[in-house]
Order: C-alpha cells, then sequence, then structure tokens
DNA sequence: CCCAGTACTTTGCATTGCAAGGTAGCTTAA
DNA sequence: TTAAGCTACCTTGCAATGCAAAGTACTGGG
C-alpha cells in the first residue's frame, strides 16, 4: 500500500466533477484540460481523459466542435450541455457534502 | 449517469481514510464503524467493509483481536498498528491536498 | 429444537483509471 | 517532395475495488 495508490483513488472520485467544471469556465479541447488538472497538481493522463471525454459526451453532458488549429491538427473543443450544466451543480451539493461527512468522520474525538 | 453513482464513487477514494479514522479513535468492530460512517452520510455495506478490513489487516494496518459480546457471536475488534497511524497520517496530508486541487479546479473564473 | 438476531465471509460482477501503443494530420526544413 | 517531429485523438488490456447477494456460524429465547 502506498500513498499515491490512495491519491489515485481519491482522484479517481473526483474527476469527472473537476473536469466539467473546467470545461464550464471556458470550452477546451484534451490538451487545454490536462494543463488545467496539472496546474491543480491532479495528475491525469490522456488514456483516463479522452475516454472520459466520449462517455460523458455519449450522456449528454457535454457537446462537442471540431476547430481549426493555427498549428497542428484540428481540436475537439468541448463545451457543457443544459444537462451537463445541471449535473454539474448536483457535483457541487454531493463534494460538500463529501467534504462535511470526511470533516466529521475524520475529526470526532474519542469517548 | 445518476447522482447516487457519482456520490459513490467519491466516497470510494476516501473510504480507507475514514476507516482509518474511525479506528484511530476507538478500536471498533464492523457494526461500530458501519454506525459511525452512517451518522456522517457516508454510507458503506458489509460486503464492502469486511474485504477491506481484511486488506487493511493483510497490510500490516490493523491489528485485530477477538471480544466476547454479551449477546450473540464474538467481535473482531480492530485498531491501528504503529504502520497504520503513520499511514493515516499521511492520508491526512492527501486528502487535504486533494480538497485544495479541486477548490482551485472548481473556483477559476473564466478568462 | 427451531427461530431470530448478530457477526463475519465469500462470490461474481461492473466500473473505471491507467499504461502502453497506435493512427493520422500538420509544419518545417533539407 | 519527402522525412522528421510534433500535436491530437483513439484503443486495448489490465488491475483494483465497491457492491449486491448469498452463505456460514454462533447465541439465546420460546
Amino acid at each position: 500500500m502506498n500513498t499515491e495508490k490512495v491519491r489515485s483513488q481519491m482522484r479517481k472520485g473526483v474527476l469527472e466533477y473537476c473536469i466539467l467544471s473546467v470545461i464550464k469556465n471556458n470550452d477546451a479541447y484534451a490538451s487545454d484540460i490536462l494543463d488545467t488538472l496539472k496546474e491543480a497538481k491532479l495528475i491525469v493522463v490522456e488514456g483516463t481523459l479522452y475516454p472520459l471525454l466520449t462517455r460523458l459526451k455519449n450522456e449528454g453532458l457535454l457537446h462537442y466542435r471540431w476547430e481549426e488549429s493555427a498549428s497542428g491538427p484540428p481540436r475537439k473543443y468541448y463545451g457543457l450541455t443544459e444537462i451537463g450544466q445541471k449535473f454539474l451543480n448536483e457535483l457541487d451539493t454531493t463534494w460538500k457534502e463529501l467534504v462535511t461527512a470526511v470533516e466529521l468522520t475524520t475529526s470526532k474525538k474519542s469517548k
């Protein structure tokens, strides 16, 4: 059991939430998202992100458009759908509840 | 995609952390732990908890002793080992870093 | 002696992050 | 024009693990 593994487990639970949040602020393509997450020390790799974006799109939370790039191949820019925005709001609540729950659990004193 | 599923995903990442925290405060057996987590609205079921406790014990983070019960079968009371305490401290840090990272990611404003 | 309650265990499944490798379009420079 | 290098997107196979459901076993009451 190492810490990195646990960190990865924790990350797992909030990945969708973070990705949707990033996209909420600005339509973004994969590398944008990777960069933003990396800035926040939430390391994610391509092999994780692409399938996840596809899944979110198939579930109707995201849509995308192709956009030409000045240098390099075209990019898929993702944006939130209306459903995606609603869902993100729910995730906000869920996340806050989780934080509260964890704090309750971990801060409780011995009898 | 429903909220309950996501909640479950998020929970997953912090389960070990919460369980170790509960045990840190008082040696506990499975039902104690389930009750405490339920109080904090962190629903966990037997089929999740038992294998996890066994895993943590096999990794040397927990030890247990059998204890007679006034009513019913004997109970396995779990307690933290020294390694378990150290690990729990690391988890504290990991968790706090995650909270910070999520807040960074989700609160960033549009350009 | 059976039944209900408590406690612990096991099995099989589904989800999903990740490592690694693959495809293809674009730019640059010889 | 062609080769090299970069960027971007996609796919495959694996491993971890929460969970539902079913099973085992001990205890005490009627």
